[in-house]
DNA sequence: CATAGTCTGGACTGACCGGTCCATTCCAGG
DNA sequence: CCTGGAATGGACCGGTCAGTCCAGACTATG
């Protein structure tokens, strides 16, 4: 990183981040290269190199830490307040549409692949970011309980858990063979067995 | 394809493909190169060349054939025989053990990462694979509709790709974080989900 | 307006790596 | 044992690409 930054060197860091990003996802990470980032966001080598010192790694971890971000916030508000069946429901309805409009682009599990297994960074910004997902869930799932409408005897780690990789795996198999089916399937069964054991406990 | 192999042709092609493949594993596919490849399995370049005259995407596609077939065949028998609740569950262990075996590792999800946007040959290598195994389960379902322990009325097609979404969600999530948590409370959940819809609908 | 530090351009380099080529050895069939 | 095709070894090539370097422009601040 480097030590002093003016609003022009801000917006500039910025704009290289957005622009390959934007690169990553059309080419992926496999084929990208400097030249590509470079011609997408108007910048030379030596500005890339100015940004990010480390180079490559350090610029894609960059982006990886931006797709992050991202990932949560296009989820919200309803990832936010899961506290009715109707609000799930919304909060279903809001990931099947974002990943929909993805497509099979894959930017962040791609950076992953590409980084990962290198830089220890970027396996922590994934970890984090599927453990404050989960945590969303898990609050869901306890406001549902707050309001009486699921038993307090549901496994809110397990449920959650189980949530966030149906919803995982929906969209590693949209992610390779392009059919959000899956991810629709896994989506809907999750929720309609989460409601089923709360109806079945509350006749019970 | 080369066009005659002979018996010692045929054994050095699959010493290629397997050497690559436990080359892959260790390194990752963005890092491998045709030298560790010919270092670990001692052939030459003009071997490698004779042998999959199309070059490294011939020869990495051929991989992902091979550990195609060793996902499947990991999960038997008990894949291939789901007809009672004790069954399912030998099958969960199984699935479990493998990966927990195969750990961080991601042979096949790092070979389509790499090759799959460009090849369509991956893409479909990997989509044949996700349907036998969504076929496999969906076959064990309707195995206990007719054993009569699950009602008629249940979404096979829904409840198998639910099913194979918690299994692939689980794999990524723990080749990503190295936590075999979610994998196991996805499986258990979504079993548990199977059987307790079933035992709620035998009962009302 | 002086100047020091930031920002930008782009030529250059050096390594890596996939792929080619030719020479040599091996081997099966006649 | 001859011979043609298969199998193997390894030198060599050419392109690509991350990273370096220096020169010059811009700009905030005093």
């Amino acid at each position: 990183m480097s030590r002093q930054l003016t609003a022009k060197g801000h917006s500039t860091r910025a704009r290289i981040i957005e622009g390959a990003a934007a690169v990553l996802r059309e080419l992926g990470v496999a084929v990208v290269t400097l030249e590509d980032i470079m011609a997408r966001t108007r910048t030379s080598k030596s500005q890339l190199f100015h940004y990010f010192p480390a180079g490559k790694d350090e610029l894609l971890l960059a982006v990886a830490q931006f797709e992050a971000d991202r990932v949560l916030d296009d989820q919200q508000p309803h990832l936010g307040r899961l506290d009715s069946w109707a609000a799930w429901q919304r909060w279903r309805d809001a990931v099947i549409e974002r990943y929909e409009k993805q497509g099979d682009q894959c930017p962040l599990g791609a950076l992953f692949f590409q980084v990962g297994r290198s830089t220890p960074g970027a396996r922590a910004i994934v970890v984090e970011l599927l453990r404050r997902w989960q945590e969303s869930l898990a609050e869901g799932i306890r406001a549902l309980q707050a309001a009486g409408r699921l038993p307090a005897e549901v496994n809110v780690e397990q449920r959650s858990a189980a949530l966030l990789a149906a919803v995982q795996g929906g969209v590693i198999i949209l992610q390779t063979t392009g059919e959000i089916h899956h991810l629709r399937a896994a989506l809907d069964q999750a929720l309609a067995d989460l409601r089923g054991g709360a109806e079945q406990r509350v006749r019970g």
